[in-house]
DNA sequence: CTGCATCCGTTACGATACTG
DNA sequence: CAGTATCGTAACGGATGCAG
Protein backbone atom coordinates (compact mmCIF):
# COMPACT_ATOMS: atom_id res chain seq x y z
CA UNK A 1 0.00 0.00 0.00
CA UNK A 2 1.70 3.61 -1.01
CA UNK A 3 0.01 5.54 1.47
CA UNK A 4 2.86 8.53 0.78
CA UNK A 5 0.80 8.98 -2.81
CA UNK A 6 -2.32 8.98 -0.86
CA UNK A 7 -1.08 11.45 1.13
CA UNK A 8 1.08 13.76 -1.22
CA UNK A 9 -2.68 14.61 -2.56
CA UNK A 10 -4.15 15.34 0.57
CA UNK A 11 -1.80 17.90 1.84
CA UNK A 12 -2.23 19.13 -1.64
CA UNK A 13 -5.81 20.68 -0.82
CA UNK A 14 -6.14 23.68 1.70
CA UNK A 15 -8.35 22.99 4.85
CA UNK A 16 -11.47 24.01 2.71
CA UNK A 17 -11.00 21.90 -0.33
CA UNK A 18 -10.15 18.65 1.95
CA UNK A 19 -13.43 19.53 3.95
CA UNK A 20 -15.66 19.91 0.70
CA UNK A 21 -13.47 16.74 -0.67
CA UNK A 22 -14.64 14.92 3.05
CA UNK A 23 -18.42 16.29 2.31
CA UNK A 24 -18.81 14.94 -1.19
CA UNK A 25 -17.62 11.21 -0.77
CA UNK A 26 -19.75 11.22 2.51
CA UNK A 27 -22.52 12.94 0.65
CA UNK A 28 -22.59 9.65 -1.98
CA UNK A 29 -23.04 7.38 1.34
CA UNK A 30 -26.29 9.06 2.43
CA UNK A 31 -29.40 7.03 2.31
CA UNK A 32 -31.01 7.49 -0.88
CA UNK A 33 -27.96 8.99 -3.22
CA UNK A 34 -26.14 6.24 -4.89
CA UNK A 35 -29.95 4.20 -5.60
CA UNK A 36 -31.29 7.18 -6.97
CA UNK A 37 -27.76 7.74 -9.33
CA UNK A 38 -27.89 4.28 -10.32
CA UNK A 39 -31.51 4.05 -11.13
CA UNK A 40 -30.67 7.46 -13.99
CA UNK A 41 -27.46 5.55 -14.31
CA UNK A 42 -29.11 2.42 -15.90
CA UNK A 43 -32.00 4.79 -17.39
CA UNK A 44 -31.14 5.67 -21.28
CA UNK A 45 -33.26 8.80 -21.44
CA UNK A 46 -33.80 11.42 -18.64
CA UNK A 47 -36.88 10.42 -15.83
CA UNK A 48 -39.52 12.55 -14.76
CA UNK A 49 -39.67 12.97 -11.15
CA UNK A 50 -42.20 10.28 -10.63
CA UNK A 51 -40.67 7.58 -12.64
CA UNK A 52 -37.57 8.11 -10.58
CA UNK A 53 -39.63 7.79 -7.25
CA UNK A 54 -41.32 4.39 -8.63
CA UNK A 55 -37.92 2.86 -9.06
CA UNK A 56 -36.22 4.18 -6.17
CA UNK A 57 -38.22 1.86 -3.78
CA UNK A 58 -39.51 3.36 -0.66
CA UNK A 59 -37.75 6.73 -0.97
CA UNK A 60 -40.36 9.81 -0.17
CA UNK A 61 -40.98 12.48 -2.13
CA UNK A 62 -39.22 14.81 0.61
CA UNK A 63 -36.01 12.74 0.71
CA UNK A 64 -36.09 12.27 -2.90
CA UNK A 65 -36.50 16.01 -3.98
CA UNK A 66 -33.51 16.45 -1.53
CA UNK A 67 -31.12 14.52 -2.27
CA UNK A 68 -31.92 15.35 -6.45
CA UNK A 69 -31.40 19.29 -5.24
CA UNK A 70 -28.43 18.06 -3.94
CA UNK A 71 -26.55 16.34 -6.84
CA UNK A 72 -27.86 18.34 -9.04
CA UNK A 73 -26.00 20.94 -7.08
CA UNK A 74 -22.57 18.40 -7.07
CA UNK A 75 -23.30 18.72 -10.97
CA UNK A 76 -24.20 14.96 -10.71
CA UNK A 77 -27.62 15.65 -12.21
CA UNK A 78 -28.96 17.89 -14.50
CA UNK A 79 -32.62 18.88 -13.62
CA UNK A 80 -34.40 20.24 -17.04
CA UNK A 81 -38.11 21.95 -16.39
CA UNK A 82 -40.72 22.18 -18.97
CA UNK A 83 -43.35 24.89 -18.66
CA UNK A 84 -45.85 22.73 -19.62
CA UNK A 85 -49.19 21.49 -18.37
CA UNK A 86 -48.89 19.49 -16.76
CA UNK A 87 -45.45 20.24 -15.28
CA UNK A 88 -42.81 18.21 -16.48
CA UNK A 89 -39.03 18.06 -14.98
CA UNK A 90 -36.59 15.58 -16.07
CA UNK A 91 -33.81 14.41 -14.32
CA UNK A 92 -30.74 12.98 -15.82
CA UNK A 93 -27.00 11.75 -14.96
CA UNK A 94 -24.13 13.45 -15.79
CA UNK A 95 -20.64 12.52 -17.10
CA UNK A 96 -18.99 13.50 -14.37
CA UNK A 97 -21.52 11.14 -12.03
CA UNK A 98 -20.40 8.39 -14.66
CA UNK A 99 -16.74 8.04 -14.02
CA UNK A 100 -17.64 8.06 -10.40
CA UNK A 101 -19.69 5.40 -10.51
CA UNK A 102 -17.03 3.37 -12.54
CA UNK A 103 -14.25 4.14 -9.82
CA UNK A 104 -17.31 3.32 -7.00
CA UNK A 105 -17.66 -0.22 -8.75
CA UNK A 106 -14.80 -1.86 -7.72
CA UNK A 107 -15.62 -1.24 -3.83
CA UNK A 108 -19.29 -2.45 -4.70
CA UNK A 109 -17.87 -5.86 -5.97
CA UNK A 110 -15.37 -6.28 -2.88
CA UNK A 111 -18.19 -6.00 -0.99
CA UNK A 112 -20.88 -8.57 -2.69
CA UNK A 113 -17.60 -11.00 -3.26
CA UNK A 114 -17.17 -10.97 0.71
CA UNK A 115 -20.33 -11.03 2.12
CA UNK A 116 -19.62 -14.38 2.89
CA UNK A 117 -16.63 -13.17 5.12
CA UNK A 118 -18.74 -10.42 6.36
CA UNK A 119 -21.76 -12.73 7.97
CA UNK A 120 -18.77 -14.94 9.68
CA UNK A 121 -16.96 -12.72 10.84
CA UNK A 122 -20.74 -11.07 12.44
CA UNK A 123 -21.40 -14.86 13.82
CA UNK A 124 -17.84 -15.39 15.20
CA UNK A 125 -17.86 -11.60 16.95
CA UNK A 126 -21.78 -11.98 18.50
CA UNK A 127 -20.47 -15.54 19.76
CA UNK A 128 -17.57 -13.86 21.24
CA UNK A 129 -19.90 -11.39 22.88
CA UNK A 130 -23.13 -12.65 23.20
CA UNK A 131 -23.96 -9.17 25.36
CA UNK A 132 -23.58 -7.31 22.83
CA UNK B 1 -20.48 1.76 -18.69
CA UNK B 2 -21.82 -1.84 -18.25
CA UNK B 3 -24.32 -1.96 -15.57
CA UNK B 4 -25.46 -5.20 -16.66
CA UNK B 5 -22.45 -6.36 -15.16
CA UNK B 6 -23.10 -4.18 -11.72
CA UNK B 7 -26.54 -5.64 -12.11
CA UNK B 8 -25.78 -9.31 -12.36
CA UNK B 9 -23.76 -9.41 -9.62
CA UNK B 10 -26.41 -7.65 -7.76
CA UNK B 11 -29.03 -10.26 -8.77
CA UNK B 12 -27.26 -12.81 -7.42
CA UNK B 13 -27.16 -11.94 -3.77
CA UNK B 14 -30.16 -12.99 -1.65
CA UNK B 15 -32.24 -9.73 -0.45
CA UNK B 16 -30.06 -10.90 3.32
CA UNK B 17 -26.73 -10.67 1.64
CA UNK B 18 -28.06 -7.23 -0.54
CA UNK B 19 -29.04 -5.63 2.62
CA UNK B 20 -25.60 -6.61 4.10
CA UNK B 21 -23.82 -5.46 1.33
CA UNK B 22 -25.49 -2.06 1.41
CA UNK B 23 -25.09 -1.69 5.11
CA UNK B 24 -21.31 -2.53 4.75
CA UNK B 25 -20.70 0.34 2.56
CA UNK B 26 -23.12 2.45 4.09
CA UNK B 27 -20.96 2.32 7.23
CA UNK B 28 -17.49 2.91 5.93
CA UNK B 29 -18.83 6.40 4.83
CA UNK B 30 -19.88 6.96 8.48
CA UNK B 31 -18.33 10.25 9.76
CA UNK B 32 -15.24 8.78 11.48
CA UNK B 33 -14.80 5.07 10.00
CA UNK B 34 -12.33 6.00 6.97
CA UNK B 35 -10.33 8.23 8.80
CA UNK B 36 -9.77 5.72 11.66
CA UNK B 37 -9.14 2.94 9.22
CA UNK B 38 -6.71 5.68 7.57
CA UNK B 39 -5.09 6.26 10.63
CA UNK B 40 -4.39 2.22 11.51
CA UNK B 41 -2.94 1.98 7.64
CA UNK B 42 -0.84 4.02 8.04
CA UNK B 43 0.84 2.80 11.37
CA UNK B 44 3.18 -0.03 10.93
CA UNK B 45 2.42 -1.47 14.63
CA UNK B 46 -0.77 -1.99 16.72
CA UNK B 47 -1.81 1.23 18.04
CA UNK B 48 -3.78 1.86 21.80
CA UNK B 49 -6.88 3.51 22.22
CA UNK B 50 -5.69 6.62 23.34
CA UNK B 51 -3.16 6.81 20.02
CA UNK B 52 -6.01 5.78 17.65
CA UNK B 53 -7.90 8.85 18.88
CA UNK B 54 -5.01 11.05 19.48
CA UNK B 55 -4.62 10.80 15.76
CA UNK B 56 -8.11 10.71 14.50
CA UNK B 57 -8.40 14.91 15.70
CA UNK B 58 -12.05 16.04 16.98
CA UNK B 59 -13.33 12.28 17.46
CA UNK B 60 -15.18 11.90 20.66
CA UNK B 61 -14.45 8.48 23.14
CA UNK B 62 -17.81 7.43 22.74
CA UNK B 63 -18.14 7.61 18.64
CA UNK B 64 -14.42 5.89 18.58
CA UNK B 65 -15.55 3.49 20.66
CA UNK B 66 -18.15 2.46 18.39
CA UNK B 67 -16.39 2.80 15.51
CA UNK B 68 -13.48 0.34 16.45
CA UNK B 69 -16.17 -1.73 17.57
CA UNK B 70 -18.09 -2.04 14.45
CA UNK B 71 -15.21 -2.09 12.66
CA UNK B 72 -14.10 -5.26 15.00
CA UNK B 73 -16.95 -7.21 13.78
CA UNK B 74 -16.84 -6.59 10.38
CA UNK B 75 -13.39 -8.22 10.58
CA UNK B 76 -11.74 -4.86 9.69
CA UNK B 77 -9.96 -4.30 12.34
CA UNK B 78 -8.70 -6.53 15.32
CA UNK B 79 -8.46 -6.06 19.25
CA UNK B 80 -6.12 -7.20 22.03
CA UNK B 81 -6.69 -7.22 25.57
CA UNK B 82 -3.60 -7.08 27.15
CA UNK B 83 -4.62 -7.76 30.96
CA UNK B 84 -2.03 -5.52 33.09
CA UNK B 85 -2.70 -2.48 35.34
CA UNK B 86 -2.96 -0.23 33.76
CA UNK B 87 -4.76 -1.67 30.89
CA UNK B 88 -3.87 -1.92 27.31
CA UNK B 89 -5.98 -2.44 24.10
CA UNK B 90 -4.49 -2.74 20.70
CA UNK B 91 -5.73 -2.26 17.59
CA UNK B 92 -4.46 -3.11 14.37
CA UNK B 93 -6.02 -3.11 10.55
CA UNK B 94 -6.99 -6.38 9.09
CA UNK B 95 -5.93 -7.58 5.44
CA UNK B 96 -9.26 -7.68 4.53
CA UNK B 97 -9.20 -3.88 5.16
CA UNK B 98 -6.19 -3.00 3.44
CA UNK B 99 -7.74 -4.63 0.48
CA UNK B 100 -10.74 -2.37 0.56
CA UNK B 101 -8.51 0.77 0.80
CA UNK B 102 -7.16 0.11 -1.90
CA UNK B 103 -10.40 0.08 -4.33
CA UNK B 104 -11.52 3.12 -2.01
CA UNK B 105 -8.10 4.98 -3.02
CA UNK B 106 -9.35 6.24 -6.69
CA UNK B 107 -12.40 7.56 -5.48
CA UNK B 108 -10.44 9.72 -3.30
CA UNK B 109 -8.69 10.70 -5.93
CA UNK B 110 -11.57 11.57 -8.35
CA UNK B 111 -12.97 13.86 -5.25
CA UNK B 112 -10.26 15.13 -4.75
CA UNK B 113 -8.96 16.21 -8.72
CA UNK B 114 -12.57 17.74 -8.78
CA UNK B 115 -12.62 19.46 -5.92
CA UNK B 116 -12.66 22.57 -8.43
CA UNK B 117 -15.40 20.87 -10.18
CA UNK B 118 -17.31 20.78 -7.00
CA UNK B 119 -16.53 24.50 -6.13
CA UNK B 120 -17.26 25.48 -9.20
CA UNK B 121 -20.70 23.51 -9.17
CA UNK B 122 -22.21 25.03 -6.48
CA UNK B 123 -20.76 28.48 -7.28
CA UNK B 124 -22.93 28.36 -10.61
CA UNK B 125 -26.35 26.55 -8.81
CA UNK B 126 -26.01 29.21 -5.72
CA UNK B 127 -26.12 31.82 -8.60
CA UNK B 128 -29.10 30.34 -9.87
CA UNK B 129 -31.21 29.68 -6.75
CA UNK B 130 -29.88 32.38 -4.36
CA UNK B 131 -33.26 31.63 -2.26
CA UNK B 132 -32.11 27.77 -1.26
C1' DC C 1 -6.03 3.60 30.53
C1' DT C 2 -10.17 2.03 28.68
C1' DG C 3 -14.72 2.62 27.77
C1' DC C 4 -19.63 2.44 29.43
C1' DA C 5 -23.93 5.35 30.89
C1' DT C 6 -26.38 9.46 30.70
C1' DC C 7 -27.97 13.78 29.12
C1' DC C 8 -28.77 16.93 25.40
C1' DG C 9 -28.82 19.40 21.01
C1' DT C 10 -28.88 18.58 15.96
C1' DT C 11 -30.02 16.30 12.03
C1' DA C 12 -32.47 12.73 9.07
C1' DC C 13 -36.48 10.69 7.66
C1' DG C 14 -41.50 9.74 6.80
C1' DA C 15 -46.43 11.01 6.69
C1' DT C 16 -49.68 14.26 5.75
C1' DA C 17 -51.73 18.29 3.94
C1' DC C 18 -51.50 21.93 0.76
C1' DT C 19 -49.89 25.02 -3.60
C1' DG C 20 -48.56 26.48 -8.60
C1' DC D 1 -47.21 16.57 -11.74
C1' DA D 2 -43.90 18.39 -8.85
C1' DG D 3 -43.02 20.15 -5.33
C1' DT D 4 -43.37 23.06 -0.35
C1' DA D 5 -44.72 23.35 4.69
C1' DT D 6 -45.38 21.34 8.94
C1' DC D 7 -45.19 17.94 12.30
C1' DG D 8 -43.56 13.95 14.97
C1' DT D 9 -40.16 10.28 15.58
C1' DA D 10 -35.79 8.27 15.58
C1' DA D 11 -30.90 8.11 15.06
C1' DC D 12 -26.53 10.50 15.49
C1' DG D 13 -22.85 12.72 17.79
C1' DG D 14 -20.54 15.47 21.60
C1' DA D 15 -19.73 16.40 26.58
C1' DT D 16 -19.59 14.82 31.06
C1' DG D 17 -19.25 11.66 34.84
C1' DC D 18 -18.11 7.18 36.58
C1' DA D 19 -16.30 2.22 36.87
C1' DG D 20 -12.96 -1.77 36.18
Amino acid sequence: MDWSQANAACDALTENEESLTRDIVTRLAEKWTLWTLAVLAESEAPLRFSRVMEQVEGVSQKSLTKVLRQLERDGLVTRAVFAEVPPRVEYAITELALDMLDLLHPLWQWATVHVGTFQAAHAAYDKKRPAA
